[in-house]
RNA sequence: UGUCCCAUGGUGUAAUUGGCAACACGUCUGAUUUUGGUUCAGAAGAGUCUAGGUUCGACCCCUAGUGGGACAACCA
């Protein structure tokens, strides 16, 4: 645990409890679970985790923690036409990667499909379910409407007998799909839609990932997940506000079936500003080929901010701080930048790397010269050490550094000014180089030789210190700028528009002229690293060892670019 | 013409009913700084959706209203 989570963790527990904490502290009172706490994780394996999961993960695996208990990972396997490996793959990698362990407990609802049809005949036994032969849009046509009742089927009334032994043909396969279903002998005329007799299991032919051909029909979510729930000894069985709805049927069927009756508590899904987290909305991306793929950098999925070089650590930190509760609402995208900034600001090793070059020659300095120059690798952490820079008569430096006609308060580089190259040497600007169409090509500086960076005897003081590479001692990089996908709060929030319409045309900037020390090794690269003045980046897995490729995570916080009116 | 949920600075969360409201992010000042980063010091910004009620006392309890959200898949 980092100190932050720690000290987190410590304001949370000096403080106040979060409303799903509060209600746990009441069982623990009350000794419903007798004191125990178990939770899980229910994806659907197809598609991939979101940061929106991360939260749902933190919590589940928090409160766990938290409480000395367990959580679950449980797939919630029981749609067989949209589920896949693939997926149970990738979310198995996100949340290991996000910290957390399961054990030995990863269960499949799939796990349970025997037992789950022992539940369902228990229910046929006890009157309370039976086989309807109507078509889907017919019995969509008798659940009424939220202000209306409905109507019963015509198979209400089924004897028991006669649905057990239909219920059995429909597992052994005798009927087609959609031809027969088995719903629960509920209340059609309920204010709950959900309670108006709702279909539990449903003939499907498709094989399963997991059991293959063995099924023929498989449980709906509703009958499913309180009973797997339950089998589990699952005690707080937590999920999103749309499923508040569902809470009256979960308690239902697990007040007909079993002892075990796990507390469903619903929260609200997290929402972050300029990005759009439906699995459908991000698929779309996907499959319009909006982005490169579920892990493009740009993409709120897990592996899409793994890859883009966020921390599992600053995922943790910002579910953390974005609380938990039953209130809908958007969290601030710079909420997470903070998160990612925080962290990388502590472990990142500072290396100077040139984005947009612009060469510098230093007109006085001997040109077949080099000398090797300090560097601190990372000023918040002195364990980091330090490297050397080669330090050359013709350097890169930042084009965005120079300015011919500078304003008031730009304090880098300009016609006759001064500015330090950082751990090396004041230079003055003598002369700007254009070609033929007026673009600035060089730039002609002298350096003053008594200025080097730790003795300087020149009693020179200069407003700014630059980054930047000897043009001899750098590699050259590829290196990808990202910015937000969209460029509104709530491009899914219009009515009238659709999110796509939002799509920023430069979210991503690909530069293939950027110079890097040569002090980094480019050739299989795990860490991240600041490069300076510029933000947090990371090795791509485009890399090959004649192109290296780093993402941008994140960008400096920058005041110039608020002064200059370059904000993003 | 229904049922249920929600309502606190710009954003997100707090506040054993009892000191006109705290924290984080963001914003703004200033200091430090060989990163216009970090750090440090400070500031602005809500009187808790509205109206009643209960109470000596309400962000908190009750009622009504307003606003937002959810609910009619053989999806989860």
């Amino acid at each position: 645990m980092s100190a932050t989570e720690r000290n987190i963790e410590e304001r949370g527990e000096r403080k106040s409890l979060n409303f799903i904490e509060q209600i746990i502290e009441e069982h623990n009172k009350s000794e419903r679970f007798n004191q125990k706490v178990h939770t899980r994780f229910p994806p659907e394996p197809n598609g991939y985790l979101h940061i929106g999961h991360a939260k749902s993960i933190c919590l589940n695996f928090g409160l766990a923690n938290k409480y000395n208990g367990k959580c679950n990972l449980r797939f919630d396997d029981t749609n067989p036409a949209t589920e896949d490996v693939e997926y149970v793959d990738s979310i198995r990698e996100d949340v290991h990667w996000l910290g957390f362990d399961w054990q030995d407990r990863e269960f499949y609802a799939s796990d349970y499909f025997g037992q789950l049809y022992d539940f369902a005949c228990s229910l046929i036994k006890k009157g309370l379910a039976y086989v309807d032969d109507q078509p889907s849009d017919e019995i969509a046509r008798q659940k009424g409407t939220p202000t209306q009742p409905g109507t019963e089927s015509p198979f209400r009334s089924r004897t028991p007998e006669e649905n057990l032994d239909l219920f059995e043909r429909m597992k052994n396969g005798e009927f087609a799909e959609g031809s027969k279903i088995l719903r629960a002998k509920i209340d059609m005329s309920s204010p709950n839609m959900h309670m108006r007799d709702p279909a539990i299991y449903r003939i499907r032919k498709t094989p399963h990932h997991r059991t293959g051909g063995a099924w023929n029909i498989y449980p709906m979510y509703d009958f499913a997940h309180g009973l797997s729930d339950s089998i589990e000894g699952i005690t707080h069985s937590i999920c999103t506000l749309e499923f508040e709805v569902h809470r009256p049927l979960y308690e239902w069927i697990n007040n007909q079936l079993v002892d075990h009756k796990p507390q469903q508590i619903e929260f609200a899904r997290l929402n972050l500003s300029y990005t759009v987290m439906s699995k459908r909305k991000l698929k779309e991306l996907v499959e319009g080929k909006y982005v490169k793929g579920w892990d493009d950098p740009r993409m709120p999925t897990i592996c899409g901010l793994r890859r883009r070089g966020y921390t599992p650590e600053s995922i943790r930190n910002f579910s953390e701080r974005i609380g938990v509760a039953r209130r809908d609402g958007i969290i601030d995208l710079a909420l997470l930048e903070h998160s990612i900034r925080e962290d990388l600001n502590r472990r990142a090793s500072r290396v100077m790397s040139v984005l947009d070059p612009l060469k510098v020659t230093l007109v006085n300095y001997p040109e077949n010269y080099s000398e090797e120059v300090k560097a601190i690798n990372n000023p918040e952490d002195p364990e980091a050490g330090t490297r050397n820079v080669t330090f050359t008569h013709e350097l890169y430096i930042e084009r965005e550094d120079f300015m011919e006609n500078p304003p008031k308060k730009f304090f880098r580089l300009s016609p006759g000014g001064m500015v330090r190259l950082k751990y090396a040497y004041i230079i003055k600007c003598l002369d700007v180089v254009k070609d033929d169409h007026g673009n600035i090509i060089e730039l002609k500086c002298e350096y003053i030789p008594e200025s080097k960076s730790g003795n300087d005897t020149s009693n020179i003081k200069v407003k700014g210190t630059l980054h930047w590479v000897s043009i001899a001692h750098s590699q050259q990089i590829e290196v990808r700028i990202y910015d937000r996908l969209f460029m509104d709060e709530e491009p899914d929030g219009h009515k009238d528009k659709d999110f796509k319409d939002f799509l920023n045309p430069e979210s991503l900037k690909i530069l293939k002229n950027c110079f890097l020390e040569q002090s980094v090794n480019t050739v299989d690269l795990k860490q991240r690293f600041q490069f300076e003045r510029k933000g947090y980046f990371c090795h791509d897995k485009d890399s090959s060892v004649s192109n290296p490729v780093f993402n941008l995570t994140v960008p400096l916080r920058d005041s110039w670019a608020k002064i200059s009116g370059n904000v993003n």
